[in-house]
DNA sequence: CCGCTGTCATACCCGGCCGGTATCACCGCA
DNA sequence: TGCGGTGATACCGGCCGGGTATGACAGCGG
């Protein structure tokens, strides 16, 4: 009755809920089928709870068993997350790693980087650039500090943020297009014109929503497609300093404003991250 | 190098971290004192850190282990979160566990549960009365379902939570006392009061900030205090409903407004806590 | 109806690891 | 220079996790 999960167990578990087949999890853990399903045995023993359906046609979780699955997949997460933050905190001592969008936010970055070197106390900065909201499992799994991202598009939950900056959205167009002529635009100008589909995005799971325009991965493909006439884009009103001449900007007066905000680890005791904080807060517009 | 923290050596370390101390700490976990060094020497070589500087004149935590030390606490209260869930999801079917203060909001408590009451898909609720803040503890270690909190009192870092009710704060004083006969007052007002020094609650660590005012563990005493005259206090507006006929409540025009929340764990997936937020959003003003 | 296949559970053995006792190396101290 | 007290080391035994072999059982095709 002892509540004592061992991480062996929970990483069974998963395994073998995901899996929903014990051989195949067995394989997958390196380890044969019989102590698996014995582990198991003594896990749901140990709990009190069945938390696998095991009759004809195969293994189901039972709700319990889904409660568990949730529980101990963020566990797992957190015990290598700890492993990495603790290597980090032992090998790159007073460095900082801020994770951000690759391909945006120039002068803003630049700006808070400047501004965090010429503190007192600064700390060496390594920027990670990574790609569409990989910010926040940098965030999470202890691979970076903090993190440069947008609300409302990315999932701010369990992290502290500071605002930096709020922009207006614009509209990316061909130079060449009627649209571009304009001096503003409304999300329904935009949406469903027949020429022109907007590019889609992969949401935080990967996958892309279904609809006409093109799946985008980066940047630069987008910048092609967009030259091209292929496409256009809603972006924030800073990309407009990565625009070719083949693009126009128009801005869109009822799209949501986005603000960028510094996002770090709610709880995080890092001095080297209240630093960064600290001057963050100072160069940029305190409060609304 | 495999970063597979086992929930034992996180126990193990976070004892002797906290103790400093390995034959103490040996003692608290109720092994002998060899194998604890011996496990945490493991644990050193498999992270490739050194957690802990012992020389001459003690143990002392390195960056590395204070990191660690914080991660691991983490872990260790979400294993036994994760085993209660666990277990209740199992056995409490069907039935929702929410935590709320002892002795406060009467009329929400009441309009909330009669409203979840009638919904259709109405699970049974437990009501878990709890002082001064455990709501958040209960929340996180499994034992709530969902609680009634205040903003900005309470530390809703890691919750969603649902606005319920934004009310003023009143001052408490004894009916006799010449403040007792203004019809508002501001923070100013009543600080600094010479013979009605302001009441002291414990802060989230259980401890009292230090004041010349008395040190208040429950609103009975509270009460108490009070009518004999010896004591303010500042609540929210709704403790109206208990006070006594020696008791005055005058509103507080420049104190920040309190607002109500029901709230839930971040993610969670629980259908029981979904019902009873739909059920608050509908009986409750759905925006501000 | 009967093997055949594939599932998970059971039985049993073995080796490694965890925990125990005994002891050492070292330091501060009287 | 003993003495108390620290953590580290050495060694040993039992437990438990992992392996193989096998069983119980269901679905299925002949």
């Amino acid at each position: 009755m002892v509540d004592t999960l061992e991480t062996r167990e929970l990483r069974y578990f998963v395994a073998v809920a995901e899996e929903l087949h014990f051989s195949r999890a067995a394989k997958r853990l390196g380890i044969a089928q019989p102590p698996l399903s014995r582990a198991i045995a003594q896990l749901e023993r140990r709990l009190g709870v069945t938390l696998l359906e095991r009759d004809r046609r195969g293994v189901t979780l039972t709700d319990a068993g889904q409660v568990l699955l949730d529980e101990a997949r963020a566990i797992l997460d957190a015990t290598t997350a700890a492993a990495r933050r603790t290597r980090r905190a032992a090998s790159a001592t007073n460095r900082l790693a801020l994770a951000t969008k690759a391909g945006a936010n120039h002068e803003l970055l630049r700006k808070l980087l400047d501004a965090h070197a010429a503190a007192p106390d600064a700390t060496e900065v390594d920027v990670l650039l990574c790609g569409m909201g990989d910010q926040a499992r940098m965030l999470r799994d202890g691979r970076a500090d903090a993190a440069l991202m947008q609300r409302p598009f990315d999932d701010l939950t369990g992290f502290d943020t500071e605002d930096l900056l709020t922009e207006q959205q614009v509209a990316i167009l061909p130079a060449g297009h009627p649209l571009a002529a304009r001096t503003s635009l409304t999300m329904a100008d935009i949406s469903d014109v027949p020429d022109l589909p907007v590019a889609r995005w992969p949401g935080q799971d990967g996958t892309y929503a279904p609809g006409p325009g093109p799946e985008i991965h980066d940047q630069s493909q987008l910048a092609q497609l967009i030259a091209l006439g292929h496409t256009m884009a809603v972006l924030c009103a800073s990309s407009r300093s990565w625009l070719w001449h083949a693009h126009a900007a128009v801005p869109l007066t009822d799209a949501p404003h986005v603000t960028t905000v510094l996002a770090w680890l709610a709880h995080s005791r890092s001095r080297a991250v209240a630093g960064l904080v600290r001057t963050a807060t100072q160069h940029f517009p305190p409060a609304r």
